[in-house]
DNA sequence: GTCTATAGCCTGATAGAC
DNA sequence: GTCTATCAGGCTATAGAC
């Protein structure tokens, strides 16, 4: 399902071109570019792939597959709704967290995806979980807010959080536990948790 | 400050270059496609930009500049740390809620902004933000996380729903209020305070 | 399946007339 | 300050030999 029938140089030029749309994105690729990074010329390239266009597709395609498969397990462990959100919370740092590339092209995908490949990341990755959190959401939400709305805000948080690092590096204030994902999940999953209000007790 | 000594026509092209940049990127827009919305051919732009790179810094520039200016007199008004977080909120929904623009712009540069780009987008707007705002960061943590982290929570809760508006509106459970700023900012501005925790009463 | 060669186009930028 | 004309280089993609 990973792989469906790719042979192993189209598999080797998908791999070798995600970092690099990544790094500088579609336009900033050229054909070049990846067939050098392959080790074969341009022309090459057009045995495995009809242009460049489906190239990307493929390769955004290659790279969001299978990435959804772990969150039913992990919610089960989890006990009480604090944990539930917490362990929702690392699930999404573990996807876009720890995979710079995933992140870059999901940002990207953000700002230039046309219909076909916001379809792509809806099926293979939002959706799914939306559907697998959704009764954790709805728990959570407590009929305060929507699960619609808490599922982006969650999302959000964890995205933004690693989104904005070039820009938070260099605001004062930077500590070495700020790179931690553990670290992150707890200060996102209490901040949610427990809310600002500063006339509660502390946890 | 806010055009220094720019002729008309530059400040036309800056203008004209914005919605571009904004839209399909730097890699994206060609000199001529600017010349052609200003009603110019495109050796006329080097006449007022040495460049595209240039262009596009000025661009930048233009395009941030004098923003900030209303965070503190809108921080005044509200009286407890609730509302002041409020007021935060729908700061920050004014500058990058409403110009699609402005968003698209930084959104590309969270991807691609070299080390002179982030400077620019840190003292333009960032750091000044940042300072005013950092008291009431402090009283809004309240010792339970820290001010660092907050503000990039509450940027990135802003950001992260208009950016990820093409996932969201694909999403089940969308609903016309979701577009809604002021309804928004309420939204996250009760998600921060009051937290999600169901064994605490309802507001 | 890979290569070389190249077509056909678009790109940023410059020269020089007006 | 704007124009026309043009250059040099990069781009995707194809043709055809091996």
């Amino acid at each position: 399902m990973n792989s469906p029938g790719y042979s192993k140089t189209a598999v080797k030029i998908l791999e070798a071109s995600l970092p690099l749309f990544a790094a500088r994105g579609y336009n900033g690729v050229a054909m070049r570019d990846i067939a050098q990074t392959v080790g074969i010329t341009a022309a090459a390239l057009y045995n495995h792939f009809s242009g460049k266009e489906t190239l990307y597709f493929k390769a955004l395609e290659y790279a969001f597959a299978g990435k959804v498969n772990t969150l039913a397990e992990e919610l089960e462990v989890a006990r009480d709704s604090r944990s539930r959100l917490r362990r929702l919370i690392s699930f999404w740092i573990e996807i876009f967290g720890g995979d710079v590339i995933l992140r870059s092209l999901l940002q990207r995908e953000m700002s230039d995806a046309d219909e076909q490949r916001l379809r792509l990341l809806l099926d293979r990755v939002f959706l799914p979980v939306y559907e697998e959190s959704k009764g954790i959401l709805v728990e959570l939400a407590h009929g305060r807010t929507d699960e619609h709305l808490l599922f982006c805000a969650i999302l959000g948080l964890v995205l933004s959080h690693f989104q904005l690092a070039p820009i938070r590096r260099r605001l004062p204030g930077t500590r070495v536990e700020h790179e931690d994902v553990e670290g992150i999940a707890d200060h996102l999953a209490r901040l949610l948790f427990d809310g600002l209000d500063p006339d509660r007790s502390r946890a």
